[in-house]
DNA sequence: CACATCTATATCAAAATGATATACCTGATT
DNA sequence: AATCAGGTATATCATTTTGATATAGATGTG
């Protein structure tokens, strides 16, 4: 299994679906899959270089009189077709990278007191990406029985969801237990 | 805010509870810290010598006679010294990365019986981390009464659960969805 | 005694991260 | 009218990480 550049199916996955600048295609990743997957422009910019190049996306520069100068992107037939092969295949990247269970996880050699407040920052941090998160999925509810046009991504923002709930769940157990053990051995 | 190399602080933090060679950092590392942060043999041999290069740790051959020759590594105080500066710090790097869900949510490209087929996938993968981690749980509650050593290492036991439970939770609600939509629709 | 598996170190190309540079446009403030 | 903050837009780069591969001796087993 070789390695994967995953940002050319995201960016094929969106051009399919509209024709976009690479500012665009950063926007609209931050906005709908972010939560799962964060992409840059040290990805997109490259690879749509890449992607021109292979044919696999055209470029034109866009008409529009204001505003600086888009390069607008179209994914090809080609595109299309990579980009349902990849579908087709089952997933190999699952991961996720979380530096504040690395210091909990070392904390024995600081203060009690900073692992909680780490854990209480990171419970702001999620009540926010929840409370956006509970928006879109009330956006999609009023539009998904019409249409199931949505329904795909409905299911990844019931993802989110789940998984900001089992953070701040877990952030409450973590500090009850912090605080706790603190007020045993006398802190 | 620069770039940090994350895996120092891994490498570090491990070192400082004992001696180790490179593979058993990986060892550990898969143990206990994989399911919130991966690190493979690319990030740490060569981490390892550049540590040694830096004075942060110090090595030397292992005297056993059996098996292949191993180099033990050891934090010194300029060491332990980094480690816990790093400690102190607020935490940066937080992602996740699903190719589950970009192929999900892509996903009305292909039919509808693929996604599903994949989320079955997703849920047995993370049936049997589940199990896994509430043996370590149970283990470590074992213990834990006795002294609160391992009180950390249970803390992110505990978000290990969470999460495992939260994608299993998730997976039931997509398939449902997924299965009421198909049905609709007469697929 | 052949074979698979484990221990152990190491390296490398490709991909991703995260920061920075540049520059023009728009709208609000002074 | 000038200034300034913030948004739009493209691009590049060093560092870090990924994921695979190479090498080789040790150990267990059928």
């Amino acid at each position: 299994m070789a390695k994967e550049n995953t940002s050319v199916y995201i960016i094929l996955g969106l051009l399919n679906h509209e024709d976009l600048s690479g500012y665009d295609i950063k926007k609209r990743a931050d906005f709908m899959i972010s939560s799962f997957w964060e992409i840059g422009y040290g990805q997109i910019y490259p690879t749509l270089s890449k992607l021109e190049q292979e044919g696999l996306v055209t470029k034109r520069v866009s008409e529009e009189t204001k505003g600086p100068e888009r390069n607008l992107y179209s994914i090809t037939e080609a595109g299309r077709e990579v980009l349902i092969q990849w579908l087709k295949l089952p997933e190999q990247k699952e991961y996720t990278k979380y530096e504040i269970l690395l210091k909990l996880f070392f904390g024995q050699l600081v203060p009690r007191e900073d692992s909680a407040k780490r854990i209480d920052a990171f419970k702001a941090r999620h009540t926010e990406n929840l409370k956006m998160i509970e928006m879109f999925k009330g956006n999609l509810e009023r539009v998904l029985g019409k249409e199931q046009d949505h329904l795909f991504f409905y299911i990844t923002v019931l993802f989110g969801e789940r998984i900001y709930k089992a953070y701040l769940d877990w952030a409450d157990e973590a500090l009850k237990l912090l605080g706790d053990a603190g007020e045993q051995s006398g802190e």
